[in-house]
DNA sequence: CGAAATTTGTTCGTATGTATC
DNA sequence: TGATACATACGAACAAATTTC
Protein backbone atom coordinates (compact mmCIF):
# COMPACT_ATOMS: atom_id res chain seq x y z
CA UNK A 1 0.00 0.00 0.00
CA UNK A 2 1.24 3.60 -1.11
CA UNK A 3 0.96 5.80 1.91
CA UNK A 4 2.10 9.50 1.41
CA UNK A 5 2.43 12.28 4.21
CA UNK A 6 -0.49 15.12 2.22
CA UNK A 7 -2.72 16.24 4.69
CA UNK A 8 -2.19 20.04 4.84
CA UNK A 9 -4.09 20.23 8.19
CA UNK A 10 -2.63 17.90 10.13
CA UNK A 11 0.80 17.06 11.48
CA UNK A 12 3.12 14.93 9.53
CA UNK A 13 4.23 12.75 13.23
CA UNK A 14 0.15 12.47 13.49
CA UNK A 15 0.16 11.32 9.90
CA UNK A 16 2.88 8.44 10.30
CA UNK A 17 1.96 7.45 13.32
CA UNK A 18 -1.15 6.87 11.76
CA UNK A 19 -0.14 4.86 9.04
CA UNK A 20 2.46 2.77 11.04
CA UNK A 21 -0.31 2.31 13.09
CA UNK A 22 -2.66 0.71 10.58
CA UNK A 23 0.16 -1.09 9.47
CA UNK A 24 0.58 -2.84 12.57
CA UNK A 25 -3.24 -3.09 13.32
CA UNK A 26 -3.78 -4.95 9.72
CA UNK A 27 -0.92 -7.34 10.51
CA UNK A 28 1.42 -6.35 7.65
CA UNK A 29 4.10 -5.42 10.78
CA UNK A 30 3.78 -8.57 12.73
CA UNK A 31 4.80 -8.96 16.68
CA UNK A 32 8.28 -9.46 17.34
CA UNK A 33 8.99 -8.27 13.90
CA UNK A 34 11.75 -5.42 13.48
CA UNK A 35 9.56 -2.13 12.28
CA UNK A 36 10.96 0.72 9.75
CA UNK A 37 14.37 2.08 10.97
CA UNK A 38 13.60 6.27 11.86
CA UNK A 39 16.60 6.53 8.70
CA UNK A 40 14.19 4.20 6.54
CA UNK A 41 11.18 6.15 7.52
CA UNK A 42 12.34 9.97 7.47
CA UNK A 43 13.76 8.60 3.28
CA UNK A 44 10.71 6.98 2.80
CA UNK A 45 8.13 9.58 3.18
CA UNK A 46 10.96 12.89 2.76
CA UNK A 47 10.66 14.02 6.49
CA UNK A 48 12.84 14.92 9.06
CA UNK A 49 14.40 12.03 11.24
CA UNK A 50 13.24 13.81 14.31
CA UNK A 51 9.20 14.03 13.23
CA UNK A 52 9.61 10.22 12.63
CA UNK A 53 10.85 9.65 16.41
CA UNK A 54 8.13 12.14 17.40
CA UNK A 55 5.22 9.57 15.58
CA UNK A 56 7.24 6.84 17.03
CA UNK A 57 7.52 7.93 20.12
CA UNK A 58 3.43 8.11 19.87
CA UNK A 59 3.61 4.65 19.16
CA UNK A 60 5.47 3.44 21.77
CA UNK A 61 3.34 5.27 24.32
CA UNK A 62 0.30 3.89 23.11
CA UNK A 63 2.14 0.18 23.54
CA UNK A 64 1.90 -0.70 19.31
CA UNK A 65 6.04 -0.67 19.57
CA UNK A 66 8.94 -1.14 21.95
CA UNK A 67 12.72 -0.26 21.02
CA UNK A 68 16.04 -2.52 22.00
CA UNK A 69 18.72 0.34 21.61
CA UNK A 70 21.23 -0.52 19.49
CA UNK A 71 19.05 -3.06 17.54
CA UNK A 72 16.03 -1.17 16.33
CA UNK A 73 11.94 -0.74 16.72
CA UNK A 74 9.95 -3.56 17.41
CA UNK A 75 6.03 -4.48 16.80
CA UNK A 76 4.59 -5.20 20.02
CA UNK A 77 2.40 -7.91 20.08
CA UNK A 78 -1.81 -7.25 20.16
CA UNK A 79 -2.18 -7.66 24.29
CA UNK A 80 0.09 -4.02 24.54
CA UNK A 81 -1.83 -2.31 22.40
CA UNK A 82 -3.55 0.68 24.36
CA UNK A 83 -5.77 2.28 22.29
CA UNK B 1 49.62 20.24 5.82
CA UNK B 2 47.68 20.80 8.69
CA UNK B 3 44.24 21.50 8.66
CA UNK B 4 41.40 22.17 11.56
CA UNK B 5 37.67 22.93 11.27
CA UNK B 6 37.32 26.41 12.64
CA UNK B 7 34.06 27.66 10.19
CA UNK B 8 31.57 28.28 11.73
CA UNK B 9 29.18 28.58 9.40
CA UNK B 10 30.17 25.55 7.71
CA UNK B 11 28.98 22.41 9.24
CA UNK B 12 31.54 20.03 10.42
CA UNK B 13 30.59 17.37 8.02
CA UNK B 14 31.12 19.49 4.97
CA UNK B 15 34.82 21.10 6.22
CA UNK B 16 35.89 17.51 6.42
CA UNK B 17 34.82 16.65 2.97
CA UNK B 18 36.64 19.46 1.40
CA UNK B 19 39.90 18.33 3.54
CA UNK B 20 39.83 15.11 2.30
CA UNK B 21 38.47 15.85 -1.16
CA UNK B 22 41.58 18.15 -1.43
CA UNK B 23 44.05 15.77 0.06
CA UNK B 24 42.72 13.47 -2.88
CA UNK B 25 42.82 15.87 -5.64
CA UNK B 26 46.08 16.97 -4.42
CA UNK B 27 47.69 13.32 -4.62
CA UNK B 28 48.68 13.69 -1.12
CA UNK B 29 45.90 10.96 -0.63
CA UNK B 30 46.70 8.64 -3.59
CA UNK B 31 44.96 5.83 -5.79
CA UNK B 32 44.32 2.73 -4.40
CA UNK B 33 45.59 3.52 -1.21
CA UNK B 34 44.09 3.91 2.14
CA UNK B 35 41.94 6.67 2.99
CA UNK B 36 42.22 7.77 7.06
CA UNK B 37 39.76 5.62 9.43
CA UNK B 38 36.41 6.80 10.46
CA UNK B 39 38.04 6.15 14.02
CA UNK B 40 41.24 8.23 12.86
CA UNK B 41 39.47 11.00 11.50
CA UNK B 42 37.60 11.38 14.51
CA UNK B 43 40.27 11.63 16.78
CA UNK B 44 42.19 13.65 14.42
CA UNK B 45 39.94 16.53 14.20
CA UNK B 46 37.86 16.35 17.51
CA UNK B 47 34.45 15.38 15.89
CA UNK B 48 31.90 12.55 16.09
CA UNK B 49 32.22 9.18 14.18
CA UNK B 50 28.83 10.23 13.09
CA UNK B 51 29.91 13.39 11.39
CA UNK B 52 32.87 11.66 9.40
CA UNK B 53 30.76 9.13 8.17
CA UNK B 54 28.32 12.36 7.17
CA UNK B 55 31.89 13.68 5.30
CA UNK B 56 33.00 10.09 3.69
CA UNK B 57 29.39 9.68 2.40
CA UNK B 58 29.71 12.64 0.54
CA UNK B 59 33.30 11.79 -0.66
CA UNK B 60 31.61 7.86 -1.84
CA UNK B 61 28.63 9.38 -3.62
CA UNK B 62 30.83 11.91 -5.19
CA UNK B 63 32.77 9.13 -6.15
CA UNK B 64 36.37 10.41 -4.83
CA UNK B 65 36.47 7.14 -2.35
CA UNK B 66 34.99 3.64 -2.22
CA UNK B 67 34.49 1.13 0.99
CA UNK B 68 35.40 -2.20 1.40
CA UNK B 69 33.25 -3.54 4.72
CA UNK B 70 35.59 -4.71 7.29
CA UNK B 71 38.39 -3.13 5.61
CA UNK B 72 38.31 0.30 5.01
CA UNK B 73 37.90 3.50 2.87
CA UNK B 74 39.75 3.95 -0.42
CA UNK B 75 40.83 6.45 -2.85
CA UNK B 76 39.08 5.91 -6.09
CA UNK B 77 41.09 6.16 -9.44
CA UNK B 78 40.79 9.41 -10.79
CA UNK B 79 38.65 8.68 -13.31
CA UNK B 80 35.90 7.78 -11.09
CA UNK B 81 36.03 11.40 -9.31
CA UNK B 82 32.36 13.03 -10.70
CA UNK B 83 32.72 16.80 -8.89
C1' DC C 1 40.10 -23.76 13.48
C1' DG C 2 38.92 -19.95 16.52
C1' DA C 3 39.64 -15.74 19.16
C1' DA C 4 40.88 -10.99 19.03
C1' DA C 5 41.47 -6.61 16.84
C1' DT C 6 40.16 -3.37 13.32
C1' DT C 7 36.88 -1.16 10.42
C1' DT C 8 32.63 -0.08 8.42
C1' DG C 9 27.24 -0.58 8.80
C1' DT C 10 22.95 0.18 11.37
C1' DT C 11 20.05 1.93 14.91
C1' DC C 12 18.27 4.52 18.70
C1' DG C 13 19.13 8.44 22.50
C1' DT C 14 19.93 13.21 23.28
C1' DA C 15 20.84 18.12 22.63
C1' DT C 16 21.07 22.56 20.22
C1' DG C 17 19.82 25.99 16.88
C1' DT C 18 16.86 27.74 13.29
C1' DA C 19 12.55 28.69 10.97
C1' DT C 20 7.67 28.74 10.48
C1' DC C 21 2.96 29.02 11.89
C1' DT D 1 4.03 31.58 23.27
C1' DG D 2 3.86 27.05 21.97
C1' DA D 3 3.75 23.41 18.45
C1' DT D 4 5.71 21.70 14.38
C1' DA D 5 9.64 20.65 11.44
C1' DC D 6 14.33 20.49 9.78
C1' DA D 7 19.56 20.31 10.18
C1' DT D 8 23.52 19.49 12.68
C1' DA D 9 26.21 17.05 16.10
C1' DC D 10 27.62 13.97 19.77
C1' DG D 11 26.95 9.47 22.24
C1' DA D 12 26.06 4.59 22.75
C1' DA D 13 25.03 -0.10 21.54
C1' DC D 14 25.05 -3.71 18.50
C1' DA D 15 26.06 -6.12 13.86
C1' DA D 16 28.95 -7.72 10.11
C1' DA D 17 33.18 -8.24 7.39
C1' DT D 18 38.08 -8.72 7.24
C1' DT D 19 42.71 -9.61 8.78
C1' DT D 20 45.96 -11.36 11.99
C1' DC D 21 47.64 -14.49 15.18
Amino acid sequence: MIMSLDREDVPKYLQLASIVREQIKSGELGPRRAAPSELYLSQRYGIARDTVRKAMGLLREQGYVYVVRGLGTFVSPQEDWRE
